[in-house]
DNA sequence: TTTTTAGTTAGCTTGCTGGCTAACAGTTAT
DNA sequence: ATAACTGTTAGCCAGCAAGCTAACTAAAAA
């Protein structure tokens, strides 16, 4: 259980970084070596290869080595980690919604029959 | 538009951390002061705090304080804005698998082909 | 008016992040 | 065999994250 909250941290932590979510957009694409996502980044090589260790880290990515070029992809599973989660948030807040809308009908009744005392306290 | 950026940049982040997101279960499920926020999580109020300004920074949370309570409210759009990101990717990648099942189909048929070749290679 | 409650500010630690350069390693090309 | 290319490792730095305690403020309750 503490295994699926660290998952859940690493994927967003991974997307919490531009450079990161663009190499994400990258490779959505198409694969790519570890040169080829550095280039239009303009950072040293090894700064971006932590990046893209991250980005492993966490599930997003996956690569690997045929002689000296790394390829690197997309792993789309872990994209639906965070949908899952996402949708399981909206669902409870939904269901909240349907309640509260009853509520705040309720409310708005309450307001006008309020509206007459209002009335005698303005300044 | 580097705006967007930093947006999306804060949701992920706060996302990122295993109170943080149970904070927002909780408040999927109803508004809630900061010191109830604070029951279930063993740990020190400022600690806290800090995690309830993360939020606010990120726009999932809103709160406003009343006499010496802080009550904290879910903001859901900042939530769709990682919706609409995800689908935005997913979108793409999707187009992507679709050219690729095409390519994928003529890989086989050569694999096929080449398979006479490959006998001859056997060591 | 004192006490309790609820939150806040300040200041400190520990450790990770995101960037760099410099040096090294392994692979391919000449 | 050398040179060029592609990553990788190591080590450095600045700054932020996440936790703590202690001391303070403001509102409610007694």
């Amino acid at each position: 259980m503490a295994n699926q909250s660290t998952q859940l941290d690493h994927v967003f932590g991974a997307l919490s970084d531009a450079t990161r979510r663009a190499i994400v957009m990258r490779l959505c694409e198409s694969e790519a070596s570890v040169g080829e996502l550095a280039k239009p980044f303009d950072m040293a090589l090894p700064s971006l290869m932590k990046h893209v260790r991250i980005l492993e880290n966490s599930g997003l990515v996956v690569s690997e080595k045929t002689g000296r070029v790394r390829t690197c992809a997309l792993q789309t599973e872990a994209l639906e980690t965070i949908e899952v989660w996402l949708t399981a948030q909206r669902e409870i807040w939904e269901q909240r919604l349907d309640r509260l809308e009853i509520h705040v009908a309720k409310l708005k009744k309450r307001e006008k029959s309020n509206a007459h005392k209002a009335k005698s306290k303005s300044k």
